[in-house]
RNA sequence: GGCCCUCUAGCUCAACUGGCAGAGCAGUUGACUCUUAAUCAAUUGGUUCGGAGUUCGAGUCUCCGGAGGGUCACCA
């Protein structure tokens, strides 16, 4: 039982609730009644000020209590909605004794409460609302974690501010309620996409939604989360990416298409991964991955324009410009550069290990050549791209699903965008040739024939799809989690996810 | 999964080499007709994450377990 839960606090508001409805007073009443946000309350106000002849302006304002100041016959609140904070003024002259008596008997911070009456100016110059009638709208029965803001020299200093992690990520809700920074975050993801998809829309791509739930899954290389369903007997899979539904579209006609949604990987858990995590791919006939690294460049700069009013972000210490053009790098330059060796000298897993014990760089035994080159990457390339970067051209083992450079069959066309370090995007030059494609499934299922939690399944119908003509295309994956966490400099990804993933708790029976 | 750190009142934090578990805010009661961390006076509130051990005595030391954070591994 809730009730079982409460701390004697809690009691205390417990009882004014009942005291409320013994008073005939509904605490949780059905309707509400709002006319203006605070912050259009207060523009009115000023607006109204500057004419001589206006009337009173007539505001029924509705949010929660977040500061309460009683002073005898008078009372000064602070209510708090979607724009702002409002400074209520209560009188007893205009209110009468028993209605004074009502907000300081039942009230507290947290309730949600509805005002009404007329704006002006207290002595101390701020915009407020001097209450002729209020009423509860919802009774808070826990107290919100104590905080409050003291302005010093101008600055806002907010005391003892809810900043326990865990608290903030099990309970979102308290998080938002009390720390108006964590409510900008989430309008900024939330614009961020908004813009992503302008973007998209503006160049004549369609938005789809592919499923979610996949007999096979694909496209990338990590682990899926296994379900079943119970009446057709079949094991499915939350899908790790939209790659090869995106591409069965091409193959339809739908010449660009784009979705933005979720993919689930079964893996670790760190500053920059969740389980669950939002990802934009689109798919766009007759390009290639020249012409989607220049769109990239585009679609980012205009998303930061477009939310923040700049391309400048500040991420991790650092100043970073998402104007176009980004650094173009290419990646067997950039390995010679960073450890002096050249991939296209090491062509098999065994001279690259051989070149990397010289250099008395550290592997594990028994990788691929694809992944000893992913490892360089890692460790040696993308800490130290700060500004936006592109890789290119990729080792053909560790791409699958990529078209190999004209003439060039161990490298395929593709990028991955590197920004603060941290790998961003990864697009290609689409593979449409069907045999190719068999080829690399099965060479996939070789390379990782002792590993089996990594092979990389064959999805029969997607070849089949292409065998039908796919048209050549370049294909684009962006981490709109990282990009927000770009774009609100925040370093964990738990930050600009509303309900990150955590361990559950069992309240009792641990251990 | 390995290693390191953290967990004390509703929130933010104290508590020496092991020695009566505290403060501010919020809460309660009272005063107060222009406050804004309101102020003033009084006051309530604790399974110190859970369990076991060492000890005359454990928030503090040891062990087991839990959760969180960091880091490494993993993650084409």
């Amino acid at each position: 039982m809730l009730e079982d839960t409460f701390s004697e606090l809690e009691q205390v508001r417990l009882k004014k609730l009942r005291a409320l409805e013994s008073a005939g007073i509904d605490p949780y009443p059905t309707r509400a009644g709002q006319t203006h946000t605070s912050q259009e309350a207060i523009d009115a106000f000023v607006k109204a000020e500057s004419q001589p002849d206006a009337s009173p302006i007539r505001v029924t304002a509705a949010g929660r209590i977040r500061s309460l100041r009683p002073m005898g016959k008078l009372t000064f609140a602070h209510i708090q909605d979607r724009d702002g904070k409002l400074q209520l003024f209560f009188r007893v002259n205009d209110l009468g004794e028993e209605k004074m008596a009502e907000l300081s008997a039942y009230y507290d911070l947290g309730d949600f409460i509805q005002a009404s009456g007329t704006l002006f100016r207290t002595k101390r110059g701020e915009v407020s609302l001097q209450v002729e009638d209020f009423k509860m709208l919802a009774k808070a029965l826990r107290p919100l974690p104590a905080a409050k803001d003291e302005v010093v020299d101008g600055e806002i200093v907010r005391h003892a501010v809810l900043s326990d992690p865990e608290t903030r990520y099990r309970q979102r809700y308290v998080d938002l309620a009390v720390n108006p920074d964590v409510q900008e975050i989430f309008k900024i993801r939330s614009a961020t996409v908004r813009a992503l998809q302008k973007f998209l829309d503006d160049h004549d791509f369609i938005e789809v939604e592919t499923p979610i739930l996949q007999p096979i899954y694909g496209g990338a290389a990590a682990q899926p989360f296994v379900t079943h369903h119970n009446q057709l007997h079949q094991e499915l899979y939350l899908r790790i990416s939209f790659e090869l539904y995106l591409k069965r579209l091409l193959v339809g006609g739908l010449e660009r298409v784009y979705e933005i949604g979720r993919d689930f990987r079964n893996e670790g858990v760190s500053y920059k991964h969740n389980p669950e995590f939002t990802q934009l791919e689109f798919y766009w006939a007759y390009a290639d991955y020249l012409m989607v690294m220049d769109f990239t460049e585009q679609m980012v700069a205009f998303a930061a324009e477009k939310v923040l009013g700049t391309t400048m972000v500040n991420f991790n210490g650092h100043q970073i410009n998402l104007a176009p053009p980004w650094q173009r790098v290419d990646l067997r330059q950039a390995i010679l550069e960073a450890v002096d060796i050249d991939i296209e000298l090491n062509p098999t897993a065994e001279s690259l290990q051989a070149a990397l014990e010289s250099r008395q760089i550290k592997h594990k035994p028994g990788m691929t050549r694809g992944k000893l080159i992913d490892a360089l990457i890692g460790e040696f390339l993308e800490p130290n791209y700060i500004q936006p970067t592109f890789l290119c051209n990729y080792p053909r083992d560790i791409s699958p699903l990529a078209k190999s450079i004209p003439g060039n069959p161990s490298v395929v066309e593709r990028f991955e965008g590197f920004v603060g370090g941290m790998e961003l995007c990864n697009a290609f030059t689409e593979l449409n040739n069907p045999l190719d494609q068999e080829q690399r499934f099965i060479e996939m299922g070789r390379a990782y024939a002792d590993d089996d939690e990594e092979q990389h399944p064959m999805d029969d119908d997607f070849v089949n799809a292409l065998s039908y003509g796919m048209p050549p295309a370049g294909g684009f994956g962006i981490g709109v989690d990282r990009l927000v966490m770009l774009f609100t400099g925040r370093r964990s990804i738990r930050e600009v996810i509303l309900f990150p993933h955590l361990r559950s708790q069992d309240d009792e029976d641990q251990g």
